[in-house]
DNA sequence: AAGGGTCCCAACCGCTTCGGC
DNA sequence: AGCCGAAGCGGTTGGGACCCT
């Protein structure tokens, strides 16, 4: 009797089996490979290798199995830089950002945005506690504000070497009662909050009640030269493909096993280009600056939500009316 | 120690695009 | 030109690991 536990009958009566991959079947998925290499996906069930769909055994090479992958491996810092910057530039394109991180799925890419996303959208709609940690870290807001605009702007140095960030949020404060009387601060924005991604953040519910408002960066982020970044990485040689009668291995078919013999080696290539590539992420001079910090800041990326004063969210208030959110909501950042 | 919350990631689903006929 | 299957892509979900209270 066929072991049906995890598989799902088909009309056909065949069963197809879901859920987690055993090592057994991606052995099986890694030899069928290594013979005629990523195609045909489909004629891996027709010919009775596996009971699972092609779409199934695409993305399991695809996402685990395919050579030269950084799984299990934290997105470094650079990485980082250069999936917030493609993000402004193409959107959620996720397969084509991934094409410029080597060793980097469109799952990967999609994964890491999204738990980013995740984060930053906690970060802005919990009322945060009062933090013994950052408690009375921001000067600039530790009093009662009666109203806060937020804008992100660029190149404004506050004096020389007074700030190692060039990004830094614009404080609006606008004063009850009088109206006319503003106040401008800049406050420094963590290196990893691009105006981009505070434009993001206008698709969160969170906003409705928070009267930030977002300015369009003057300097488009469209402008930022894509030879700065890493280069598409090409995963495989292009072969032919076979016709499917002659799916046999071919002594010719040397390719793919080449391209698992070699892993290793192209590993440190990719990672040393990934290196010496490193993106500007648009801002001229911020890597360089970005770098400076790295050296004197040996934590991770993901630390800046640590350092960031959280509280600085805790003097924002509902907006007045629906039309003055309007006029935010209308902002495209693309456009 | 237990329970809840969060994070991360693998895998699936549905839609779109592509290519052959 | 239209159809159909394969492949690609982006969104979503489920579950395990981890952390905190």
């Amino acid at each position: 009797m066929r072991e049906t536990l995890g598989m799902e009958r088909q009309s056909d009566g065949t069963y197809i089996k879901k859920g987690p991959w055993t090592a057994e079947e991606d052995e099986v998925l890694m030899n069928y490979v290594r013979k005629y290499g990523p195609r045909g996906w489909s004629s891996i069930r027709s010919m009775g290798l596996l009971p699972r769909t092609g779409k199934s055994c695409r993305l399991r090479w695809v996402n685990k199995l395919r050579p030269n992958l950084k799984s299990g491996c934290k997105f470094s810092a650079e990485e980082e830089r250069v999936v917030i910057d493609l993000q402004a530039q193409f959107g959620n394109k996720w397969a084509k950002i991934a094409t410029y991180l080597p060793g980097r799925t469109d799952n990967d890419v999609k994964n890491f945005w999204s738990a980013r996303r995740k984060r930053l959208e906690r970060i802005l709609q919990t009322p945060q506690p009062k933090s013994q940690k950052n408690k009375g870290k921001s000067p600039v807001l530790d009093r009662p504000s009666p109203a806060l605009k937020v804008s992100p702007c660029r190149s404004a140095r506050v004096g020389e070497g007074s700030s190692s960030c060039e990004d830094q949020i614009q404080v609006t404060e606008s004063v009850s009662g009088l109206g006319n009387t503003e106040e401008f601060r800049m406050v420094p924005l963590p290196d990893l909050i691009k105006p981009e991604m505070l434009s993001m953040e206008i698709e969160f519910p969170i906003l409705d009640a928070a009267p930030i408002q977002m300015f369009p960066s003057t300097e488009s982020s469209l402008d930022y030269p894509l030879s700065h970044l890493p280069q598409p990485q090409l995963d495989f040689p292009v072969l032919p493909l076979p016709p499917f009668e002659g799916l046999a291995p071919k002594p010719s078919d040397h390719g793919f096993q080449d391209m698992f013999e070699h892993q290793e080696g192209s590993k440190s290539k990719n990672e040393q280009k990934l290196l010496t590539k490193l993106p500007s992420v648009g801002m001229e001079g911020n890597a360089q600056v970005a770098k400076k910090e790295d050296r004197g800041n040996p934590e991770t990326p993901d630390s800046f939500f640590d350092e960031f004063p959280t509280d600085i969210f805790d003097y924002l208030e509902p907006l007045p009316s629906s039309l003055d959110w309007q006029t935010v909501s209308n902002w495209n950042p693309m456009k």
